[in-house]
DNA sequence: CTTGGTTCTGAACATGTGTTCAGATAACAG
DNA sequence: CTGTTATCTGAACACATGTTCAGAACCAAG
């Protein structure tokens, strides 16, 4: 029969798309050959059409699986305080990010190239993550927790902000991940307007 | 005596310049070649190199061409009241980036393609701008005006949030600019806890 | 017209690109 | 051991890459 135990697909798949990853982050998805990736999983460059069609969807791949995950860690608006939901947005947005700057990067910087079809479908998934924020705000609003004129900018203009914690953010700082969530959660619980 | 009058590289030059910004800001640096833009010039490639020496310095000219004025356009901190400088600030940030979104896109994401030199001028260009936030936002901290924990922080968090307007802003939508900026500035007021 | 400088073409160079595939290699099942 | 299948190599394909450069084309000055 076939051979199963002594396969190396289950160790070499991961490899590629962590190599893909890493090399996609530091150099952009033009920058980086098929044969970067290749020599970096220790292989030759055509054996990575075993564990993708081509380019493209491993890009994608990457995209989707981040998103996807994004989404499933991201807890229920189940909170009845939309106060409390919102600080629980903030903490976990920021988290989140940081245990992943790699993903994040490339979710962030490489839209532009994935296929029409492709982008459709990460738009998609990026809207619906916004969508959760817009609708703790407009709960607030509401409820009148707090006091935002426009959900949709608000929504904007919070998810750039604790976004652009990953790009300047080091755990080898001045500062630890709780107190920049802190001081974060702070700044975003006055912009709304909340007491 | 040399040709002056019929020369066209006050032409052909500027032409260059506009044909790189677009191209690398719609499918960046690393995925257009150099035969792309001289098509879109109306030449062949090799006369680009009248008026570069490499793709390289192309890119370099394009981000420090931006940040320095950015640099020149931004108004100096002489108004006495710290809120009213930092919401100059604000509305200068939204504008000047709203006018320009190709040079904003580049400065943002083609960083890394730039080598150790030109990246280290760039990052400096850029930590001088930051350096005018950072004082309005201790000036006003001095002065009582507001409360910001931590102004480096702060720094962070409202550049962040104002660069992000340029992700989703469309003149041809639901709002004009200078609502967003009035919205904008709101936020940040209410955010560094001025009343 | 001739002269001399500017600007551009068109071809070439060496190397790199994503992708395919026949055949080698390895590892397990019986 | 043999047979079967998964995995990988190494070469090849057709084409794209940044850059160089000899010579053509052009245009103004004298």
């Amino acid at each position: 029969m076939a051979r199963t135990a002594g396969s190396h697909s289950g160790i070499t798949g991961p490899k590629v798309r962590q190599a893909a990853l890493e090399l996609f982050a530091k150099h952009g998805y033009a920058a980086v050959s098929m044969r970067q990736i290749a020599s970096e999983v220790g292989v030759q460059a055509g054996a990575l059409y075993n564990y993708t069609p081509d380019k493209q969807s491993l890009l994608f791949d990457l995209m989707q699986s981040h998103m996807t995950e994004l989404m499933a860690a991201l807890p229920d608006n189940t909170a009845d305080d939309p106060l409390q939901t919102l600080e629980h947005f903030v903490r976990f947005h920021i988290s989140f990010h940081h245990d992943r700057p790699e993903a994040v990067f490339i979710a962030y910087m490489e839209l532009r190239n994935l296929n029409e079809q492709n982008f459709a479908m990460i738009e998609e998934m990026r809207r619906a993550y916004e969508d959760r924020l817009q609708g703790i705000l407009i709960a607030g609003q509401a409820n009148g927790v707090w006091d935002v004129k426009d959900a949709k900018i608000a929504t904007f203009a919070v998810i750039a902000m604790l976004t652009g914690v990953n790009t300047w953010f080091r755990s080898a700082g001045r500062l630890s991940l709780a107190e920049v969530q802190d001081q974060y959660w702070e700044m975003v619980r006055k912009a709304v307007g909340a007491d």
